[in-house]
DNA sequence: TGTACATCAGTGAACGCGCGTTCACTGATGTAC
DNA sequence: TGTACATCAGTGAACGCGCGTTCACTGATGTAC
């Protein structure tokens, strides 16, 4: 339960000493799903998830921030490799753009702390992002591909399609991060909501049939 | 600059001392708007903002939660007021629902604070939620309302309807909270989002014309 | 094979800080007589 | 009109706590000779 471990951590061998970087990693990303706030998961916090001494953490990372920027570049990592995996296994077309946009609300429900972090970093890295947010760029080139071959994309401007796609990712962000925000609302199915939206947006269901 | 004033602040003449009621959630608001975190809106920054000593904020709040509640209660005021003065003013159908996400992510820019706490601190509420969230649900049933009145909403069974605002009222919130939470982010106009988004749900343009 | 030693992985104690909250208080203002 | 007193509005000092970070350290493991 996130207090002082029973048993003592014995030292990693002789050359895997990186292996605790990891270890750290993750227990930051389980203590940001299950809390709240990402200020209570301080580096004292994640030191007791992870079972170490909270000095333990320096040879690993430089401060508490360090630790917060390994996450989000996870996250990159993962978002990346899921959004390939759903671009991938789906036909093209209105299909492609529902697998992609599932997926992606899938891995804001699957990581939430890792979801989560990677939007309140961003604002405070405005000047010159770092690697991981031009990550996040690509991923968004992506979805406007795939958007291009679908009804209403086809016939589109650039310009159009853009709006279109900076569209559906608000829509899906909301649904996201709407839903676990506000439990007591009466939600339909998260599926039902994407669908929705997507259709809505590429233009597969007619409006005035 | 949030330091220590100045001037010594005298306190209210007797029978006024509820003033530094409002004085407070208004420096709380303040606090909010400015800093990324609502955990660095301390009580003692509180005090410090509203320019007198922390032990003061007791005889008017019974702890720190309660004036984040104070907040909440007051942003959803200002919210129904703002909804209701948006949808009187417009003429009915999709100008109507136009006007009403116009209002609504206005509302999040201009009181980027108070928009923020009120979807922080639903969650803690789940159980029983209190009266300001009634009437959250009292303003998104207008929502419901004004877009039965659109193309779209015309010819749409309850479900459908309800499957359509809570799509809309996604695709607001995901633009309200994802434009200041990635600057870097090449975003189109705001207004040219939000009326792409109600044009495809409330259907005035036609898709394939 | 033995041994001295360097290195690695991680620890316990301590620091100064800001926090929420409690406490006994101060000084101004109104009121009863 | 004067005065004693209750009440109101707000304060300064102090508490215990968890925080991020620094420091000198410990004990196990590999290596040179």
């Amino acid at each position: 339960m996130g207090s002082s471990p029973v048993v003592k951590r014995v030292g990693n061998k002789r050359g895997f000493g990186g292996e605790l970087r990891s270890e750290i990693i993750e227990a930051a990303e389980r203590l940001l799903a299950e809390r709240a706030s990402s200020e209570a998961v301080t580096l004292r916090a994640i030191a007791r998830e992870a079972g170490i001494a909270a000095p333990s953490i320096y040879p690993h990372f430089s401060d508490r921030d360090a630790i917060l920027d390994a996450v989000v570049e996870r996250g990159f990592e993962r978002l990346a490799e899921i959004g390939a995996a759903a671009v991938g296994s789906a036909q093209a077309g209105v299909q492609a753009v529902r697998a992609l946009s599932t997926a992606y609300v899938r891995f804001a429900r699957d990581y939430p702390g890792q979801y989560r972090v990677l939007f309140e970093r961003a604002s405070s890295n405005i000047v010159s992002p770092p690697h991981p947010y031009r990550e996040g760029i690509k991923a968004f080139d992506v979805l406007i591909e795939t958007m291009r071959y679908t009804p209403a994309g086809r016939g589109s401007s650039d310009e159009d399609l853009i709006r279109d796609a900076q569209t559906l990712f608000a829509t899906l962000h909301g649904i996201a991060v709407l839903r676990p925000s506000l439990p007591g609302f009466p939600w339909q199915d998260e599926g039902a909501l994407i669908d929705n939206a997507v259709s809505h947006i590429c233009g597969e269901v007619p409006l005035r049939p």
